[in-house]
DNA sequence: CACCACCGAATGAACGTTCATAACAAAGAA
DNA sequence: TTCTTTGTTATGAACGTTCATTCGGTGGTG
């Protein structure tokens, strides 16, 4: 990904966080602009329109999300810490960033989704679905589609963020590990 | 849930179509009016505006929802089969009707779903919610809360729907039920 | 008659997008 | 240096369309 100028990346931001409270919806590019500090007209020099903008947005929430992830990871560790990293720091990812856990969700519901290229949905997905290929191998893993697998894997993380933003659980770290245990005995081996 | 006139079931069911594949966007008034079948005026006779018709178009699907479950329980089975039949009753349901998974998923990742009444979101999940409870005093099930547990099972269930629907992977029997075995292995006590 | 479900053209506000214009910088030309 | 040109970035009022909603009217029923 470019560098973004800064305008641009101002657009995005405020657009992502429009949209969290009030939805695809309720964010008129009128507001997008007044939150930016641009004017409605400078939005058209960046993007072609409202629906690039949203998509642009999606491919800019990606990249934060992997750039989050590859942080955290060492090579290191055994199997299971592996396991444990990958769920954590993608949880806390989204804490930190419930605007991102709300956009992309309402994004993949959305008709927009769809139309974006397959391989870039999956770009993000890879990281975990090679590492359970590779449990899968040592036959740590059930045998089961490893894509299956890590799609179930992702929904657990995403569930989880989103309940602890809603306030409607408080997930302390005691509650955080038991969940990755959880998703972890699901996919090993019994 | 009171007996549905023809003509306001009609117009449910369209909106529910038209948000299927249009997203809350692309569906205006003038075209649920269409495909039901009805005047563009009939609609406001039935709902107050485009909101409500939207809240309680999820309620009636929750209220489907339900009725589908409750269909297929049984007292007679053991614990372990009313668990594999809950999880694949509401799978089966999800499948025969794509349309009330995608709006279900729109509706409770937008701005809507926060100002529902929380005894109405919550009432589908009870059921399995309860069962869950009796598990855990039965020393089946983790020592986690259980609406935490709860809300692992629905989503696993979910995902698995969508994931077929997309068509993104065929899921046979087998699989089906090597996820339900899945995301038992996950509450159960190790 | 009164009441009701229903119709559909009309209304007016909201919104995405365009465009004429300006500010500014970098790059020659004199 | 100073002037001119060219390109890029930015502006915001104006436009045309879309859309939710309204309302006066129609036909059927009790």
């Amino acid at each position: 990904m470019e560098i973004i100028a800064e305008k641009k990346k101002a657009i995005l931001e405020s657009t992502l966080k429009l949209i969290k409270e009030n939805g695809f919806h309720g964010t008129p590019m009128s507001l997008v602009a007044k939150k930016a500090g641009v004017a409605a007209g400078t939005i058209y020099h960046y993007f072609d329109s409202k629906d690039t903008l949203i998509m642009e947005l999606f491919e800019y929430t990606q990249f934060r999300l992997q750039q989050a992830m590859l942080k955290n990871l060492r090579e290191d560790m055994d199997f299971k810490e592996g396991f444990f990293l990958r769920w954590t720091s993608r949880y806390h990812f989204f804490i930190q960033n419930p605007d991102v856990l709300f956009f992309i969700e309402q994004f993949v519901n959305s008709p927009y989704f769809p139309r974006c290229p397959q391989e870039r949905n999956e770009r993000i997905q890879n990281e975990i679905k090679q590492f359970i290929g590779i449990g899968k191998e040592q036959g740590v893993f059930r045998d089961l589609d490893q894509n299956l697998m890590s799609i179930m894997v992702h929904s657990s993380i995403i569930t989880a963020a989103k309940i602890q933003i809603d306030g409607k659980l408080v997930l302390g770290e005691n509650e955080i590990s038991q969940l990755a245990q959880m998703m972890w005995d699901s996919i090993r081996k019994q």
